[in-house]
RNA sequence: GGGUAGGUACCAGAGUGGCCAAAUGGGGCAGACUGUAAAUCUGCUGGCAUAUGCCUUCGGAGGUUCGAAUCCUUCCCUACCCA
């Protein structure tokens, strides 16, 4: 009987492309051979924090080598981590996050589930909560656990022996963190767990504990850490450099648009999915400066439209873009806000604030020094100035923050 | 349990009785330039107030003083060393 899975070597060269680290490589080749031989998917895990349900595109370069797998005929086990977000992880010196109740850390997973499926596809794709099977551990399981590993083998992870060196703080529970995800493994008998290049040391934690409770060990893959917008921290939502699953067609361009050039490539091959050949063929084009870079960029940004929002909705952002920024045109939607005013004649300064334009008063007053809210297209110069908002007038603050203002 | 060094605005980090809403750097915001790039330059970066004015802020609480981020008491927190 013929195998329902492509052959091996199909199978190692999708996986391996766009990788940073696979660990190791021919343990990972045995195990698909055993798959095609005995006709059982593989178990590809990838763990996610429920406490930051917004994904955005560095999340999804992870989520599209897990799709890779789904295409390829395995089992994605996508697991909540319902049961960690409950005790609130506080990584580095940050205040202890807020722990999350279940119904929280519940809810979000679902939104979570909601955005990488736009991603992933539903079939063969499983869902798993480490609540399961973390919430109902007794306090001797846990000893039991935390005497498989050493300090030493924990103070390996680059950040804790930072952190250690430094003086910073250490809590004993964050030992436990990569306990608790590398016990997931055991749990789930993963064959492989997927993560980010800083998820490596927790993903061989797992590979380790499978070891040590008699299980095969899962591989390892690793996928590379998008660079956010800003073009040197991580991708990350509370930096504010992101760029979300769930933002429109216009937000996804613009902010694309705005990626320092040394990125447009990586977004490229990450971000838009663009085939080795593609990225190999921009890259050629812009050394050889026969691609001006921001042609790079418009390709790169209506290529990651498209893969969220499709062809039409790029192409629809490309256009609104050209007019907004390249001929200074206002855009076809502004969004307008109404004011019940008894007297429709007020201070401008507090039309920033009561719109949220601005989120104070002061705030408002500097922005108008600076010379950046425009009435109707012309600067105000004066802070104090009084205008009339009978009619509808347009009220633009910063380069891109429009708001049409009417009263009743 | 003992000792030492610390806890300052988004972050780092000065300041050790009034000139401190608090140096400097980073970040952020706005402006010029531009390709919503980089680099560069300029301004701003606690709140309220139509002026030099007021209010809140330097781990928490209390006190000394005309006046405290700065001095005292006490509590909380962190690291390091010793046990």
């Amino acid at each position: 009987m013929a195998s329902m899975f492509p052959p091996l070597y199909e199978q190692m060269d999708i996986i391996r492309s766009g990788v940073h680290e696979l660990i190791p490589e021919e343990e990972l080749a045995k195990k698909i051979e055993r798959s095609l031989r005995t006709n059982t998917p593989l178990r590809i895990k990838l763990g996610c924090d429920p406490s930051r349900p917004d994904l955005h595109l560095g999340h999804a370069v992870v989520l599209n080598k897990m799709r890779q797998f789904q295409d390829l005929g395995h089992i994605a086990i996508l697991l909540i981590g319902d049961f960690t977000g409950m005790i609130g992880d506080p990584t580095g010196r940050s205040k202890t996050r807020p722990a999350l109740t279940l119904e929280e850390t519940r809810q979000n997973g679902q939104s979570y589930i909601e955005q990488a499926t736009r991603v992933l596809s539903r079939e063969r794709l499983q869902l798993v909560y480490n609540s399961t099977w973390l919430g109902t551990m007794q306090f001797a399981d846990v000893i039991g656990l935390a005497a498989k590993y050493t300090v030493a083998q924990m103070l390996e992870r680059d950040d804790f022996s930072k952190r250690y060196k430094s003086g910073e703080p250490i809590s004993i529970h964050e030992f436990l963190y990569p306990l608790a995800q590398g016990y997931d493994s055991v749990a789930l008998q993963a064959d492989v767990e997927l993560g980010g290049t800083d998820q490596k040391f927790n993903l061989l934690v797992g590979r380790e504990l499978q070891r040590l409770y008699g299980q095969e060990p899962q591989c390892i893959l690793t996928m590379p850490i998008l660079e956010g917008t800003d073009g040197m921290e991580k991708m990350s939502k509370s930096l504010g450099n992101y760029i979300g699953l769930s933002d429109s067609p216009r937000e996804m361009f613009g902010k694309t648009m705005s990626i320092p050039d040394t990125l447009i490539t990586r977004y490229f091959r990450y971000a838009a999915c663009a085939t080795e050949a593609e990225v190999q063929q921009m890259e050629q084009e812009l050394h050889k400066g026969s691609l001006h870079p921001r042609e790079a960029k418009v390709r790169t940004a209506k290529a990651i439209v498209a893969r969220y929002h499709g062809e039409h909705a790029a192409q629809a952002a490309h256009e609104e873009f050209e007019r907004m920024f390249v001929k200074k045109d206002l855009p076809d939607d502004i969004q307008t806000v109404t004011l019940e005013l008894e007297n429709p004649i007020v201070p401008i300064v507090d039309v920033l604030v009561h719109t949220g334009l601005s989120s104070s008063k002061s705030e408002a007053r500097r922005l108008i020094q600076g010379g950046g809210v425009s009435l109707d297209g012309e600067r105000v110069n004066d802070v104090l100035l009084v205008a009339d908002f009978s009619t509808e007038r347009l009220v633009k603050v910063g380069k891109r923050r429009f708001l049409k203002i009417r009263t009743v």
